[in-house]
DNA sequence: TTATAAACTTGAGTCAATTCAATTCATATG
DNA sequence: CATATGAATTGAATTGACTCAAGTTTATAA
């Protein structure tokens, strides 16, 4: 078997995760040289190069384990959800936003964004797609939920509700991690007014 | 006075400018070389960047363009606007879909929103926020109109409705953009069906 | 034990965006 | 008309992401 070698490119694989998000914290993601995560890393620039296609993947590599963490969270949330359809929404989306910035920065979310949209194609830039996309889902969970909770009005379209909330705090969040000034908690406040509308209308 | 000196900027600016729609068009973003652009437009490489910071400002130079022809299609329907919320709404996001592939193909919408979001305080990164956020505020302008002529609910937050609309929209296009294989004809019946239910609310 | 193959690693080299010191040229001034 | 001024232009030089041919290391077979 191959036990040597897996640990070893494990190892490195680590390492190599494990600088380049600290590095892309403390210095940012542009002023980074892949040359200085090679270097802390222990490895060759070659072989970051073997792991990752290029900077963007290894940052988005970052965030997507931040947003499964978050996928995670609101899964739990979901199990036993607020019987009020306000406050089960606004308790999903706090879990989204709470946990943004436990790892990552603003300006580490604008260039994953930014590579998640330039290259979707790539295999990180996929995988962020469809992180988003299972977000969205995760919405749609909730309301469907709380729909068969005689929570929500029936006859409803609990998908399209469901997408539209995700869509609405997603562009919001986009517009979060462009302003450097906006603060979390303005971020929720603004959302929860723009969704109001939306939630009272839906409500049992 | 500077009356040449003016008109040759101008010149220079305005040959820039064609250079690089045309080349981008053609041969995409990424494989255009600013000293194709340089030579395209008869200046230096120099030039180009004393007219435009770098490369995404010049990419975004352009969109910008497009936007303001969407805004202004926009503006017209709305002085007359359908009575029906459904319709109008309707017709005013395929005026902003319509138009968008136009001038631009996806592949440079792709790299114009990737960069509006990883450099949001650059020249042109911030031109282009400042227009997404005029068509947020036109869709909010249209509901209030609706709900003065009676159209829609009074008490309904407009401002709110409109936002959600707009965010919605823009993370569909958004989607859309990245999916090369997605239609225009499948983003307008998504778009569609996930506002049903908030435009069945909010309609008088 | 040794040979061979397979899988990785390496870093010098390539390529294209971006910079900046030297130069040019339209305009203002004596 | 001659000269000064400084805004614009220029392109060689710099920089940093990314490639690839050559070299190592691990696993496997005889």
């Amino acid at each position: 078997m191959s036990g040597l070698r897996a640990k070893q490119k494990a190892d490195r694989d680590h390492r190599i995760l494990k600088a380049a998000t600290r590095l892309f914290r403390d210095q940012g993601y542009d002023r980074t040289k892949m040359e200085t995560i090679a270097a802390t890393a222990q490895v060759s620039i070659g072989t970051v190069y073997n792991y990752y296609q290029n900077k963007g993947d290894l940052l988005v590599a970052i965030v997507s384990m931040e947003v499964n963490e978050v996928l995670q969270a609101g899964a739990q949330l979901i199990e036993q959800p607020p019987d009020d359809v306000g406050e089960a929404v606004t308790a999903l989306i706090s879990i989204y936003l709470d946990h943004s910035l436990v790892y990552l920065n603003k300006e580490m979310w604008r260039h994953a964004m930014a590579i998640s949209i330039s290259q979707p194609d790539s295999p990180f830039g996929g995988r962020y797609s469809d992180l988003d996309a299972r977000l969205a889902e995760q919405v749609c969970d909730l309301i469907r939920r709380l729909q068969r909770h005689g929570r929500v009005k029936l006859g409803i379209d609990a998908t399209a509700v469901g997408e539209t909330i995700f869509n609405n705090t997603n562009m919001m969040f986009t517009i979060f991690v462009k302003t450097e000034s906006m603060s979390l908690p303005t971020l929720r406040a603004t959302i929860a007014r723009q969704l109001d509308p939306l939630l009272n209308a839906i409500a049992a």
